[in-house]
DNA sequence: TGCCCGTCTGTAAACGTTTGCATCCCTGGG
DNA sequence: CCCAGGGATGCAAACGTTTACAGACGGGCA
């Protein structure tokens, strides 16, 4: 205890610098006029606001973000919720949503689920956390399958990028669609034995994202009266690695694919690995196609959707300020456009 | 203005939650008590302190932590900063840091230096920064360049990633020497010409990597007396598109080399898919090591020296907490093993 | 028996802002 | 000339904790 007291910090924290006192004593005003003037509120003579800001200079004063946050009721934090941290996707994201906060005025609060219990700890005492924040954004956190109001549950002002949640604002693809279009560009190409290598459910994770993209690749293959097969749909457990070997699953097969469709980039990655090493040219012997455009992807030429996760993140950080800031909750669908590049092919 | 003090979030707050003072109340004790009983304090008899317990959760008590912070002067924030928010690096160093910090009652702060521009606004008034953190990681900032002392510039207890700081505890790795470790996995393959894949200075940030990589290449090529061609040395741009690129210039060169140091496994990746777009053979017709093992080194079977960019992420966060409680700064030398996997081999 | 000391508890003053309300002054219209 | 009204400012009470300090109480020891 007494090393708490006595340490570095504190030490430095009580080496009292200047408050509003200070500046309300050197310029001769009250400390609300002080407030006020620092804060760019009206009803200040402007040469009452130049004398305060030039006193604030002099004194190389600093505000006090704790006091005013108690003060004011707000906490000034945006809390965020992201699942899996050690994957792309929600990285990308974050790095969206820092640079609008960074220059807002708003601090980020990262709250992050890395293992399975984590979501369900989260859930169950995300009281705390609220009360920290004056807005969240849920990435990928699928609450929605669990309760079906945010503002009840939250009590503060919610973006949801991933799924939609009643009472909060969402930021959205439409996974089934973006699935049947890279099917069928596949189709187009003349490919009739398209293979899927699908990511599985992640343990305490309750998300619909891969049976969204698993009906879209059957939308396809049924609007072009192909024929749907169930060996062709292999695991790839969301990692490259098992992207590789979720390949070998499918050449073994009787009648293997001429394209295969990655539920995500990285499994595509180790989808071209497992080609390259089984002696498949692609795109010659072999299509392939991803989802995500993750970072690697455009120097690799994997031909891919694109989920431009990180303006997603800006846009979602947007979106909760505004929601604080009064607006109407609102559903926003974000395009998932096809990047031709070089891993896809007539088939031959 | 109006609706800022209307808006959804302050309406919560104001809907006010318990505070200590209730729970005093409820209970008959003082506030202090309550206070004392709820953080674990000593001096205050077991009795009492269950009815505290009790009596806080039957009222849902939620602590005020903005109230706690400007009381206790502690910020009970700890700051990160990070340059290069795009790369992989970073984001796992803080997904490490952040593994820690999530238990510990810490709140992180986050500022993120996308652009050449931020570094110095950051250095300009880190002052506003550091007052509101209790302690600083900075991770690859290279804050050394410039200032010598982090004691006295940030005037909290500094961790930094990457470099060595007068008053500050390190996490390092030595580059000159594992760049020299890689090379020598080269040459007793039998490697003879090895061109080096550089990554550049990125503007605005003042990083002696690049040098001591290059440095520790020539190390070892001195060491087992070859020769030191500098036409051997191409820029990847510390990107996989970069790394593609350089591979193309080293092949058009006279004497091609039979082996690849990539100063980054993201240049090495492009290396690796220029290398079979050239339909040369890895590592039949040539060898390539990276550096960092990158999340998707593993699975694409790249042969690469080892950062453990996340151990060296928690161990930050560990050693801030401890600095913050009165341990001495400390220089850790993080070790960086040779992975050999499938991307090296004799030289044909 | 008296004293000291350690445990437990309460009182009240911070911590540095924000903000509702009251006050004063000045200007312009009737 | 008076009064309404609005701009500019000050006063003081929050905001919800932490913590220094002072008492009260009881037990062990001389």
């Amino acid at each position: 205890m007494d090393e708490l007291a006595g340490g570095i910090s504190s030490r430095a924290v009580a080496n009292s610098r200047p408050t509003i006192k200070d500046i309300a004593r050197v310029t001769g005003v009250s400390v609300a006029t002080v407030s006020r003037a620092l804060r760019d509120l009206p009803y200040v003579a402007p040469a009452t606001r130049s004398r305060v800001v030039e006193a604030a200079a002099e004194l190389e004063y600093e505000a006090h973000p704790q006091a005013a946050r108690l003060a004011s009721g707000r906490a000034w934090t945006i809390g965020v919720v992201a699942p899996q941290f050690g994957t792309w996707f929600p990285f990308r994201a974050l790095g969206g949503i820092n640079s609008v906060f960074a220059q807002s005025g708003y601090d980020l609060l990262i709250s992050m689920m890395t293992s399975p219990g984590d979501r369900r700890r989260f859930l169950a005492d995300a009281r705390s956390f609220c009360r920290r924040v004056d807005g969240i954004v849920l990435i990928d956190t699928f609450v929605s399958v669990e309760r079906d109001s945010a503002e009840a549950f939250f009590d503060r002002p919610v973006v949801a990028v991933g799924e939609q949640l009643e009472g909060a604002s969402s930021i959205t693809i439409d996974n089934r669609l973006a699935a049947r279009r890279a099917g069928e560009h596949l189709i187009e190409l003349g490919h009739e034995r398209i293979g899927l290598v699908a990511g599985p459910h992640l343990p305490g994770l309750p998300t619909p994202v891969p049976e969204q993209r698993h009906l879209g690749y059957v939308d396809a293959l049924r609007a072009a009266g192909l024929p749907v097969d169930p060996e062709l749909v292999v695991d790839g457990e969301w990692t490259a690695a098992g992207g590789a070997v979720a390949l070998s699953r499918l050449l073994e097969g009787a009648n293997p694919p001429t394209a295969v469709f990655c539920m995500s980039d990285e499994m595509a990655f180790g989808v071209l690995r497992a080609a390259a090493r089984s002696g498949l040219a692609v795109p010659g012997d072999l299509s392939v196609i991803g989802f995500d455009d993750h970072d690697l992807a455009g120097a690799l030429g994997l031909t891919t959707m694109r989920q431009a996760v990180d303006e997603m993140g800006v846009r979602a950080a947007e979106t909760v300020m505004g929601l604080i800031d009064g607006e109407p909750v609102a559903n926003l669908t974000w395009d998932v456009p096809l990047i031709v590049r070089e891993t896809t092919a007539e088939a031959g």
